[in-house]
Formats: structure tokens, C-alpha cells, sequence
DNA sequence: GCCAACGTTGGC
DNA sequence: GCCAACGTTGGC
């Protein structure tokens, strides 16, 4: 089992929206991004746990816990002409763009903001926190994901 | 709103 | 295949 951090913009999609989701499972379409595009279709694995990370906000950091809740499958938004997510050059015999379903799992007790993930050594080595980081899905480790759990409980 | 860092595009 | 220009990300 692996562990991942997964950015959204709360005011397009928050860790809240997928709680109040009626399955609390929601597709993870719109990642334009070759890397994270394959964490998702080559590495992720159903019930892999995964750090909801708040970013492009106000206070950006870790909001909840999620899982992965499905095997990687073409993000439909590719071919839908209207869809800001719309992508001309992908064929649907031909798909260039994958998705996983991501689930509630549980709530944090304290949203943990990136400032506190900043303070530790132990999580220091986080892609999330090196440099220019831009990464939308990054794996974490075991020992970060729990640290970091643990900071919100 | 600024701006550093990065990925992508497209002309050559 | 190089690389300048451009667009985007995301913290501050």
C-alpha cells in the first residue's frame, strides 16, 4: 500500500465537498500534468491512503484523509468539448489523460497547516515542501503520512 | 497582486 | 533537438 498527497483548490473542490458527496467518492479529473497524470494511472492502487491537501488559498495545507476508490480510467472531461478540461489532441480509442476515484476515509481532528509541516525534520524531505514545487499528486511516505495524521489529531 | 519556478509550445 | 516565449502554479 502507498501513500500520496493530493492538492485541490478548496474553492473548486474541498475536503468538505467530498464528505457531503452522496457516495463521498468523486472522480479526480482535470490533472493536466504528465507526472501526476502518471502516479495515478501506473502507481496508485485502490485503498491507497492519501493526505488532502488544501492549496491557493488562505491557509494552504493538510484538510483530511481520503483513499483511492478505483483502478485508473480515462478522465471523461478530455473529450468533452465544453469542459475546461477539454484536450482536442486525445482520441477516445486513444485516451491521454487518467483518473482515480478518491473517497472520504476519516477527519482530521485540526486542519494542519503548512506552516506546521514546515517546523519538523522528519518531514523536511517532502516534494511538497523543495523549491518550486508544482506538483498537483505526490507520493509520501509512511512515516510522513502518519507524522502528519498524527499532527491533526 | 506579485513573482519565482517550472512545464509546454512552437519556430527554427 | 534546442531554446525563447509563454502560461500556470501556488506561497506569500
Amino acid at each position: 500500500m502507498k501513500y500520496w498527497l493530493m492538492k485541490s483548490e478548496p474553492d473548486v473542490f474541498s475536503f468538505e465537498d467530498l464528505k457531503k458527496r452522496p457516495k463521498k467518492t468523486e472522480p479526480w479529473n482535470g490533472v493536466r500534468n504528465y507526472q501526476a497524470r502518471n502516479f495515478m494511472r501506473d502507481q496508485m492502487k485502490p485503498g491507497d491512503l492519501i493526505l488532502f491537501y488544501h492549496s491557493s488559498c488562505k491557509i494552504p495545507g493538510v484538510a483530511g484523509i481520503g483513499r483511492v476508490h478505483s483502478l485508473p480510467y480515462p478522465d471523461e472531461t478530455q473529450f468533452q468539448s465544453k469542459s475546461e478540461y477539454y484536450d482536442p489532441k486525445s482520441k477516445k480509442d486513444n485516451p491521454i489523460w487518467f483518473l482515480v476515484d478518491v473517497s472520504f476515509e476519516e477527519d482530521l481532528k485540526k486542519f494542519v497547516p503548512l506552516e506546521e509541516i514546515k517546523k519538523y525534520q522528519l518531514l523536511s524531505q517532502m516534494r511538497l515542501l523543495q523549491k518550486g514545487n508544482r506538483l498537483s499528486i505526490m507520493p509520501v511516505t509512511e512515516e510522513e503520512f502518519l507524522f502528519i495524521k498524527n499532527l491533526g489529531n
